[in-house]
DNA sequence: TGACTATTTGGCCAAATAGCCAATATTGGT
DNA sequence: ACCAATATTGGCTATTTGGCCAAATAGTCA
């Protein structure tokens, strides 16, 4: 594998990352609802504040959300809504078994 | 966020997790193209063939590769194909995060 | 059985990550 | 200017991860 191709994989693997923690994943199904601040996503999560502004520095730089400063509060949102789709497949996964249903097609069945 | 939330969102994280690294990102693409021995894979990637084991069994125990012992060796296969599908979602994110991303074809995003 | 190939596992160490607290912005109100 | 509210950053520690080497396991063939 030469380095250009490292590069790309390991860049296109930091969203996976950012991805890869259940909090993040939380707030990132919780932002696939609309916009939230920093402090409504810090009750719902429990953990400190500062705990989930770095969590979202995180998805930031992996270009899941946006900021946008409104007075002194900072709304979060979904930049990529594309990750909700396959937060189905990923839970089929995570849930073992059930990604049968996406495996090829079995003789008979459609594609 | 009770525990059995966390508990889900920390189950279904690690598939993400598990893609999040270039080398097992690398290898899930690979294996989209057909099934693959270790070796195959070491060829591939370059590294020690004990770090192409270990990526391998973190991708089996996240539930997107499945193995199948033939003779000495190992094949492995991609079990849960439809990750493929958000791999160009996720590659519009790393490339520039912009939504827009997923409706053109993004400047130099050939396969 | 033993030699040989393919893969996995264990040990070890360097680097990255997650979490909390404290300190520092940044904004709004008085 | 000062203070309160919101969010980010720095510092610190505990835990996890990634990679290599060496050792162990699984299977084939003579």
């Amino acid at each position: 594998m030469d380095t250009a191709t490292r590069d790309r994989f390991h860049r296109h693997a930091r969203v996976f990352k950012a991805l890869g923690h259940g909090t993040r994943l939380f707030m990132v199904r919780e932002l696939g609802r609309g916009e939230r601040c920093v402090q409504d996503l810090q009750q719902l999560v429990g953990s400190d504040i500062s705990t989930i502004s770095k969590h979202l520095s995180v998805l930031r730089e992996a270009g899941l959300v946006r900021d946008d400063r409104r007075g002194n509060q900072v709304f979060y949102s979904l930049s990529a809504p594309c990750v909700l789709e396959f937060m189905t497949c990923v839970e089929g996964v995570a849930d073992g078994g059930a990604p049968q249903a996406l495996l090829e097609a079995p003789p008979g069945a459609g594609s």
